[in-house]
DNA sequence: GTCTATATACAGATAGAC
DNA sequence: GTCTATCTGTATATAGAC
């Protein structure tokens, strides 16, 4: 637990970015180590093996996960629209790491679908007090996991689905306004 | 545009189911062929690359895509009810492609991604007039976008995310009360 | 801790028989 | 229309030098 070396975090970051930019065949090892300034065999002194590699990635989604877990229960305006207005924050750490694990998961990786489910059970059971009733909590999370599909699906960057601004505030009302408890 | 030959379709089943059930990655043209009972140089006569099999499985897309559009306008229950309804069907064939052919998009497939965002904003042109203003269709839409999402996740399929029944019929009571024009 | 070199398996694709 | 055989590239992983 103490500070991981720093060459570890650097190959995580690289294959964390290749997974999102280009998708779990564009991943492997060798364009991973490439990314990330190493060897292959320098990659492999740190994980073993690409499961590892990939193991690694979900201990820093569960990590960043707890992270979250807090700043949303004391954000100042609320957890549901602290909730739903940073499920579409496209830079951000967590969110790479969520799209990467979900392109894990559906690439078939068992422990990477386990993970995202988890996660995602840790938020509904934080907004579960905060929604009238089971239909509002559905709501709220599916509008959630509506925004990570479009940020994951990435195109082209303009001008896409996900809004934005006004459009993002005006959500997030009806969102609360339809949800309350 | 006459029908095509049953082989052809048996490759395209195959390579769908593949997509679906294991991810890009294991959906090569060695297991397609397997799965659909011909040998490679028998898939290779009608898909002469991969490629060609993408752009056959994108085809089927926008078929499945142009009846369910003629449905949704036609349906008894409006076209609201029936879109965040038909989000969470997870066998019909519709479904089926729609997962098959993000998995490619997620997997870098430009053309994939394109034809996905095109069939997402036929759905949205046509909601547009039953919605009350821009975040209630954006409301709408990031839930089913929700849906599907949750259904590609696929996971054991043992009492998942997605709700159904009773929980199903709350939600959409839910969002077209929200939304209404 | 990081490297090069290599082993083994499998991907997509071609050639040509039936 | 469907097959077998084969070419070529590249994936994961190992061995062992530095």
């Amino acid at each position: 637990m103490s500070r991981p070396p720093r060459a570890r975090e650097l190959v995580l970051d690289a294959f964390e970015t290749l997974l999102i930019d280009e998708g779990e065949r564009a991943a492997t090892l060798d364009a991973t180590a490439r990314a990330a300034g190493v060897s292959k065999g320098g990659l492999l002194y740190h994980f073993g093996t690409k499961e590892a590699l990939e193991a690694g990635l979900i201990e820093r989604l569960d990590a960043l996960a707890d992270a979250d877990l807090a700043a949303m229960e004391n954000s100042p305006d609320g957890p549901i629209a602290y909730f739903v207005r940073t499920s579409a924050m496209n830079d951000d750490p967590l969110d790479r790491v969520l799209i990467a694990v979900s392109r894990l998961a559906q690439g078939g990786h068992a422990a990477a679908g386990t993970a995202l489910r988890a996660v995602r059970e840790r938020w509904a059971d934080a907004l579960r007090p905060h929604a009238a009733d089971r239909a509002a909590l559905d709501l709220i999370m599916l509008v959630s996991d509506g925004l990570y599909f479009n940020n994951a699906l990435g195109g082209d960057g303009v001008a896409g689905p996900v809004p934005t601004g006004e459009a993002m505030a005006s959500l997030i009302a009806l969102v609360e306004r339809a949800t309350r408890a």
